[in-house]
DNA sequence: TTGAAAGCGCTAACAC
DNA sequence: GTGTTAGCGCTTTCAA
């Protein structure tokens, strides 16, 4: 017994409005989709009755009849992290301008949950499929997955935001190479010859990029590289940064500045730093990927890079939007970052010029 | 052209199983649904060519059949909060163990998009939607919303995190006042007596409330309520706290203790006591509201109100499902909070007892 | 310009 | 147990 449906209260259809107003349910579809001629007296007494009683057409039933559910399917690692909740947002607000709405799964960091999404979605009927963290961030991409996937896109296209060897997702990807580069010649501009870079792990192909990036970049430096400035294999989170920069310094190992894999764990090395009496950027400056808020709500601010989640949203609604029409896209789009310089960067000590 | 429905890869529905399976779609439906007897025989072809052709049944078919779809939907603020973000993924982790799928749409504090969210949640048939933020924080009800409301609810049950005075929403809150008692009580027992508390509108409920409550636990300890230690009408962000702060310091007001309206406020009110050359907690206490992941990023960790927001939205999908299901739940449910304390509260200064 | 009718893919009532 | 049938609410030919 559905007590939010009383007589009075029935979900009306088109066929009720089309009664009442004396025409075809055909009719009023016509002027709800809006292709189609309709004698404007029609039309309006139509339109009044829509009004009058806050019809509603079914989504459902719509998608039912011409195949195309007007949602985009998003999987995300975790919204709870504001990279995700930046990009998730982006894209919203993007999908809404194209005409779709979004729907928003968390895998949370398990790979039963990120299947499980994909086959929800695809029950759903979701048009597209955007991807962003999870498996589709390992440098080598996982079989079983990949299979999954291709067996999916044989009705429902996806992109991502990392890359699916063996597939063809569409990628839209923030060029991390780039990243490195704003966050190197910054720091090696300011002086800087002993940089360190903590967070990440390696099997991660964006963290990946960026460490080769970083080795390649001390080299056209002419800096020699250094095993005990970079972390071996950690997260991406607090704890991460605190432990590593922690046991550098217990070392006795100081370098001038730090390359923190993102702002979670840039709070961690802030906080260490701090806590071993130095301070930033005057002894140690720290910068960090990202530019969440939590790289303004840190003192010292943040020097991060920043990714424009705004158009990075758009771009991949763009392509999510142009892969459901069957239209043309480069398989590989990459987005520049910019730098952010705020607090937290400055120039090298005196006594390591 | 759809590329991606080439001839190979149609799209498989019931029948074709049926159809191979040589038993009717109506067979094929009841295996799937499980809630009637097949032949074991019979089921087993089914479910070997439903595993074989990685047959997903179309959601949209089956709810316009069933007129259920499923789908819970959720309106928040702004999953860039964390405090959203928590609540939202508490609510989609209960959800899917209540097998039901969530679709989440942002206002961000636009006015008008939660009425059109409102709309879109009502077109794809949501089965009940669930609003964290915006209208239902509002301490004096908005008319028009409430009338937008109140017709949506002649069709789908809404449970709310606050209230909308004028409809039956369902509220789960949680216990504004419960909070202002934890925090107040626990400065009191550190010897505090000059207690500020900053940010948040008045014209927010649980805001409202929580001034109220702060005024009654002064005065049950006999403390006299002094207007220089509250600010009048702020915001929840971390300029809010930093700025007023900075005011009273800079007027020469020395609390021992603030309360936070929140924890980004809570960051702004740190940086700039520490700004001003004085420490947390030895000179100056800290204390807020909502332990995000915030309130442990900052140094010194914050001592926070928690909701345990797992159980949160447990009670908020649980609600949810009783209203779709027309089952009877108590209109109002207060979840208590609980305190975490941390770094940023110690006893007050000797000088001051 | 408009209506009739078929169909989208599924569920459920009804027979057998 | 199982098939037949009738919808669910919309869009879209096809005729008129």
């Amino acid at each position: 017994m559905d007590v939010h449906r009383s007589i009075e209260n029935k979900v009306i259809t088109i066929y009720d409005i089309a009664r009442e107003a004396g025409v075809s349910a055909a009719t009023v579809s016509r002027v709800l989709t809006n292709n189609a001629n309709v004698r404007n007296e029609k039309k309006q007494r139509v339109l009044e009755l829509i009004e009058k009683y806050n019809f509603k057409p079914n989504a459902m039933a719509r998608s039912l009849s011409d195949t195309k559910s007007k949602v985009i399917g998003i999987i995300a690692a975790d919204v709870r992290n504001p990279y995700y909740a930046d990009m998730f947002v982006a894209c919203e607000i993007a999908a809404q301008k194209a005409g779709y709405t979004v729907m928003l799964c968390n895998s949370l960091g398990e790979q039963i949950q990120e299947e499980k999404q994909l086959e929800k979605l695809q029950e759903q009927r979701v048009d597209v499929i955007i991807q962003m963290g999870g498996r589709v961030d390992d440098l080598v991409s996982n079989k079983s997955y990949v299979e999954k996937v291709n067996q999916l896109m044989n009705t429902i296209p996806m992109v991502v935001t990392g890359k699916l060897d063996g597939t063809q997702c569409y990628q839209v990807q923030i060029d991390a190479m780039k990243c490195m580069d704003l966050l190197t010649e910054h720091l090696i501009e300011l002086g800087h010859r002993e940089i360190a870079l903590i967070g990440g792990r390696m099997d991660v192909l964006s963290t990946f990029e960026k460490f080769q990036r970083y080795k390649q970049n001390l080299s056209k430096y002419q800096i020699p590289f250094r095993e005990d400035l970079v972390s071996e294999d950690g997260g991406y989170d607090y704890e991460t940064g605190y432990t590593y920069m922690n046991r550098m310094l217990g070392q006795g190992i100081r370098p001038t500045a730090v390359i923190a894999i993102n702002d979670f764990a840039a709070v961690g090395i802030v906080r260490s730093i701090q806590e071993h009496g130095l301070c930033i950027p005057q002894d140690i400056s720290v910068v960090s990927y990202d530019n969440t808020y939590v790289s303004e709500l840190l003192s010292p601010k943040l020097t991060t890079a920043d990714y424009n989640y705004e158009s990075f949203g758009e771009k991949l609604i763009e392509t999510a939007v142009a892969a459901i029409e069957g239209r043309e896209m480069p398989k590989i789009q990459l987005l520049p970052p910019t730098l952010i310089v705020r607090e937290s960067s400055g120039r090298a000590p005196e006594t390591k010029e």
